[in-house]
DNA sequence: GACTTCTGACACGGTGTCGTGTCAGAAGGA
DNA sequence: TCCTTCTGACACGACACCGTGTCAGAAGTC
């Protein structure tokens, strides 16, 4: 464990692999996930295959990688936006679909993935993982629905996968309306839902 | 064009055709869209790829072939259901949901190419326009939305993309409902944000 | 300066798929 | 019977990706 320009063994290792999974958005975003080999990944982080197996097992290790962290960026915008919103639901509901937005908004390279994530076994389950997951804060914590029984899992479900159709349209143009539009849109319609 | 055991040229082509597509269907079935080669739903059909390539152009056509008859199927199915129902917004929504999820839940097959079409240029373009088309329906065939705008149109496409989360969800027994409950629940959301 | 560690490029064998080609034999027609 | 057409199996060359291995030289240490 040697210092090597300044930065230890260790850091080098872990620069690389921050490197290896930028490299992976932008291919993702570049040709999409199924021509996302891990060869155009090292090509475009400037490393060879070598330092990829260094840190990685597999291309679905690294794509695992991926997706959890935009996972966990998203929620922590929501919670950090749902703190401090007014008690009113319509205003939680306003909130959190709008950190919803900008997150995905804010890097469409993660966007593309996970809206291509169904087609690949391991995205797949992550991506159902964390639909739960936003479909429970959703039903708790937003729209402050009880008792949360499987009638309420199966609404937020239906909402929270509606919504991220919606805003992936959204963000590939496919619908002409603007950040606050849509925001309002969808806020309007989780809380309709929510008084069933 | 000569006949071989009683039935001609053509129509012997075409057979082998459909034997194909029904291949394609349960090899989708076992083992995903991704890992759906060519030479795997040839062996299934017990066919060589000689027939298959007399056919269809590659993989991609095949795939195309099949998602398009499903959302023909389901299209036909609804509109079916939907001629003698009664003129309820509320019924019109349970019976055209039922259909749905009925056509769904026939052919399981189907259900999984659905779901993984997301990940495949050619099937995520079909998909894509088929869901636009049923939430054209949605909003005004079954919720009778007038006018037809952006606005109606996106919370038609959020029904629709949740609602199809939803159902597969519950095919893949992820959720403890019955089937009535489920069409039932569905088509009270789809009442519920048709009056927006 | 001698020695060790790290780095990046390249090569390799293995595997799986594609699309085409070939060919012997079966099935049918004259 | 002779001839044509259809059939199914197999071979193939090409290509892309995987995961590992090798190796010379640069970067750092003593």
């Amino acid at each position: 464990m040697r210092s090597y320009r300044g930065v230890s063994a260790d850091d080098r290792r872990l620069e690389r692999r921050a490197r290896l999974v930028e490299a992976l958005l932008d291919t993702v975003l570049d040709v999409g996930v199924l021509d996302t080999t891990v060869e155009a990944v090292c090509a475009r982080a400037g490393l060879t295959k070598r330092y990829f197996y260094e840190s990685f097992g597999d291309r679905d290790e690294i794509l695992a990688v991926a997706i959890d962290a935009m996972f966990v960026d998203v929620l922590e915008a929501i919670r950090a936006a749902l703190t401090g919103a007014s008690p009113t639901v319509a205003d939680r509901a306003t909130v959190t679909v709008g950190a919803l937005v900008d997150e995905l908004d804010r890097d469409r390279r993660r966007a593309r993935m996970y809206v291509e994530a169904p087609g690949h076994p391991v995205l797949r389950a992550r991506r159902d993982a964390a639909i739960d997951t936003f479909a429970d804060l959703l039903m708790s914590d937003v729209l402050q629905a009880s008792p949360p029984d499987d009638r309420h899992r199966m609404v937020g479900l239906l909402v929270v996968a509606g919504t991220t159709e919606v805003v992936s349209r959204w963000l590939a143009d496919g619908l002409p309306l603007g950040r606050d539009d849509l925001v309002e849109e969808i806020a309007r319609i989780g809380v309709a839902v929510g008084g069933l």
